[in-house]
DNA sequence: ATGCGGTACCTAGACTGTCAAGGTATACGG
DNA sequence: CCGTATACCTTGACAGTCTAGGTACCGCAT
């Protein structure tokens, strides 16, 4: 499953990674797991998607990225939110969840 | 307003005009103020996307069309749900409705 | 020792759907 | 008669995702 989801994605991956830096650094590929996991694998983050973004938005200035060393010894790229990034996702946020009461007022009426 | 949902919609309004025709047979226009106005103007719908998209749906034989009159007295495409459409409207509804709990589950913990 | 699966990164190219901006035609009100 | 609204359509740019490839290293089982 979550497997036809693909277009569903389109622009909400930005905030779902933004948001999961707001608990604190981390790693991209951890950064996927950690999504698809409190998902329970609704949304599968696919790493051609996401190198992308995590590009996209350090480029946009919303991440900063150092290298370091994961939990089990790797070299990986540590990404957390700048300033800027917080701002966006809480804006971000706020017109996710404002886009996603339109629909569901659409396909869910009286609820 | 409404205005940088742009990206969020990718993929959903295909299920919005199986909604929406759900209710019964309505011409192209009137399927996009329809929209427009349920969701308060939250949502947007842009000629170019909504002609194509209706093009699109009958393509693959989820909806029919006739031409007629619109309550105006001007021709119109009158589009209309095949069971098919039927199917995939249910179908595409579900999956919207995980997707969007998913995302939720993340972006608002706790609600 | 060798191969496999998991971790961790990256990229090129295809694809798909939205949008902006143009166009046509008709009807109605001022 | 001119602007606005109704109603349709199309082209081209653009953006973001996916598939499918690649690198490198590690631990574990064969």
């Amino acid at each position: 499953m979550g497997r036809s989801e693909k277009k569903l994605l389109h622009g909400t991956l930005d905030t779902l990674v933004l948001k999961t830096l707001s608990h604190g650094e981390r790693h991209g590929y951890a950064i996927a797991r950690w999504i698809e996991q409190e998902t329970d694998e609704a949304i599968l983050v696919e790493e051609g998607s996401l190198y992308p973004a995590l590009y996209r938005l350090e480029k946009k200035d919303l991440l900063q990225s150092r290298w370091g060393v994961s939990e089990l010894d790797r070299r990986a790229k540590f990404y957390a939110l700048t300033d800027r990034g917080r701002q966006a996702l809480d804006e971000s946020t706020a017109e996710w969840l404002r886009f996603s009461d339109a629909v569901r007022s659409i396909l869910a009426p009286g609820s």
